[in-house]
DNA sequence: ATCCCGAGGG
DNA sequence: CCCTCTGGAT
């Protein structure tokens, strides 16, 4: 049961993110909302490099619901291999790209209620793309996220769910828009899942997580 | 609770 | 070798 941050600590930890990287971006490579979303889906988990590296080429090919079934299944697979669990994410893929068509003009949806119907597609994927694409305030919570709220006190829960809604009720409003990738690079670089940096940390001094030695 | 599932890091 | 990576469906 990590404890909850106080707010006007968590006011000064996400004025430390912003002046360290006024702007985080993904780093998720995607040229529209077509190729956000597939990226976003291939990218369970497997790191953003290794989706990179396959969907420089396959978006070439296939940056459009009609290319990527154009492609097939068998096509596709070709190109995402070397990332994990590449069966079901090309089975997912090809029938969101019909589902598109089908569906929604061949037009990736604005509501998590029709992004959620997709397959491949759950509550975290949709989230991502509402943040990204749309702009809306929707907090994805991933692996890195569920792993720092907890551990630093930022946005403790039992679940990403949990987490979720501490980070909308306790994270101040101005930097709402931003907390995800800022949250995200922390997690990735910085606050790791085996051996954190604790000693570059820039929010070291306000963190509750006990093994602040190293 | 389990399965999917390869690449990269320590 | 073992652990982890912007999860989702059953």
């Amino acid at each position: 049961m990590t404890p909850q941050l106080p707010y006007a600590t968590l006011k000064q930890i996400f004025a430390r993110f912003a002046e360290a990287e006024p702007h985080p971006k993904g780093e998720l490579e995607h040229t529209n909302a077509f190729t956000l979303l597939v990226a976003v889906a291939l990218s369970a988990q497997a790191t953003d490099a290794g989706v990179n590296k396959a969907t420089r080429k396959l978006f070439q090919i296939a940056d459009t619901p009609e290319k990527m079934l154009a492609l097939g299944e068998e096509g596709l697979i070709e190109h995402i291999r070397t990332i994990g669990l590449y069966r079901n994410k090309a089975k997912n893929v090809i029938r969101l790209s019909r589902l598109l068509i089908e569906n929604f003009g061949g037009e990736v949806p604005s509501s998590r209620a029709a992004l959620t119907t997709l397959p491949g597609v759950g509550r975290k994927t949709a989230n991502v793309v509402l943040n990204m694409w749309f702009h809306h305030p929707a907090q994805a919570v991933d692996t890195h996220i569920f792993r720092v709220g907890n551990r630093t006190g930022i946005a403790p829960g039992k679940d990403e769910a949990a987490v979720e809604r501490a980070i909308e009720d306790n994270v101040p409003a101005e930097y709402q828009g931003h907390a995800h990738h800022w949250l995200i690079l922390h997690g990735r670089y910085i606050c790791t899942a085996r051996n954190p940096k604790c000693g570059i940390c820039p929010i070291r001094d306000w963190c509750l997580y006990p093994e602040k030695t190293a």
